[in-house]
DNA sequence: CGAATTGTTGAACGATCGTATAACAAGCGC
DNA sequence: GCGCTTGTTATACGATCGTTCAACAATTCG
């Protein structure tokens, strides 16, 4: 009878990745105020003291896996944006529909992002991060949107409304799913971006 | 030398709505992770067993603020919609505009929202609080709608829309105020406004 | 003024929190 | 195969969490 090993040595890399996902996993299932040292390291299978050992604590995990998971909603957007092929109009049609969609459309998703909140509030230097990102999102949405023939002097003003528009759909759309019928929010949203567009064009 | 009263008898509601406002003052400076049951009952200058006497548990305490802070900001908004007059079209210009201008727009309100957004992902009972909340709102901005003339089978379509506005201007407003020019915030919801309602007029 | 009422206290409980650290062992180079 | 490096474990620590409850005292009422 061989003895198997106790554990696996991981690339810091690796491991860090996998934190991250775990940290994901428990946000999405119990909530910010579940996400602790000891439920994260469950669910990642290592002991708690590797997220000390890797990320030196808990909000400086919370703060990298806000940052990995929007990575990966805004890869999904651009995906379906590029999925819409050449024509500008239908490329941000599709921005938005995606936004009010599964996988992003998530009321997990939520989860972490109300974590991530509570932590701007909290930590002056979350906020920065928060700030950027908002930032890099919406000069996504201004390429788009000039794209799609919005003038420049306008661009600021119509990306801040869209973007506003978008949130509080996907906010309330995570909040309480069955206040919408399917793909109703994603309707709302279409013809709302249709609207505030038509005033500039 | 008389020895005055190591503390006060209160009225059960006036000691319920002291724990209350306490409770409120503590999340908008500490934030949810410090609205401990310990900090509320130092900030309202009681014992910690009281709030277990009057509210049963902390989340029920949090959940009876949420409550009263949203019936601040709905009578906040009522007021700013009759000082507007009786033009139907400046009423809805003033609700919008209040919701993003103080005292409705201040980042120490979310603190207060994201703690009750929190509970509603973790437990159910309170997932229907946040419904009727959501839907009373609605309801209001539904009746100014359509006294501005937004006929009957767009008022919920429109309504869900300005509402996912004007919130999510107000989240991002809240949470990095630096973002927004003084005022800005609100011209773009009030310009947003007019873009999504002239569509049906 | 004395007794009943009950709002309030404050300590104690067990659980869980985040962090630090010494001991251990997996994997690599020699 | 052996020793070195270092990723990993497991435990311990002090702090703080929510809740409970017997004792206390402010107030009311007879």
């Amino acid at each position: 009878m061989t003895s198997q090993p106790a554990f696996r040595r991981a690339e810091p890399d690796e491991r860090r990745a996998s934190l991250i996902e775990a940290c994901a996993r428990v946000l999405a299932r119990e909530g910010a105020a579940g996400a602790s040292v000891r439920a994260i390291a469950v669910e990642a299978g290592v002991s708690p003291g590797l997220i000390g050992h890797y990320f030196g604590g808990v909000d400086a995990l919370i703060a990298a896996t806000y940052a990995h998971v929007e990575a990966r909603v805004a890869d999904a957007l651009d995906q379906a944006v590029s999925a819409a092929g050449d024509d500008p109009r239908a490329r941000l049609d599709a921005y938005v529909s995606a936004s009010l969609l599964p996988p992003i459309a998530d009321s997990e998703l939520l989860s972490t992002w109300i974590a991530f909140w509570s932590l701007v509030r909290a930590r002056p230097e979350i906020a920065g991060l928060h700030d950027e990102q908002y930032g890099r999102f919406r000069a996504g949405l201004e390429a788009l949107l000039s794209a799609s023939g919005v003038p420049a002097e306008n661009l600021r003003r119509i990306a801040i409304a869209v973007t506003a528009l978008v949130d509080g759909l996907w906010l309330e759309l995570c909040l309480s799913p069955r206040t919408f019928a399917e793909g109703e929010a994603a309707a709302i949203a279409r013809s709302g971006l249709a609207a505030l567009i038509s005033t500039v064009r």
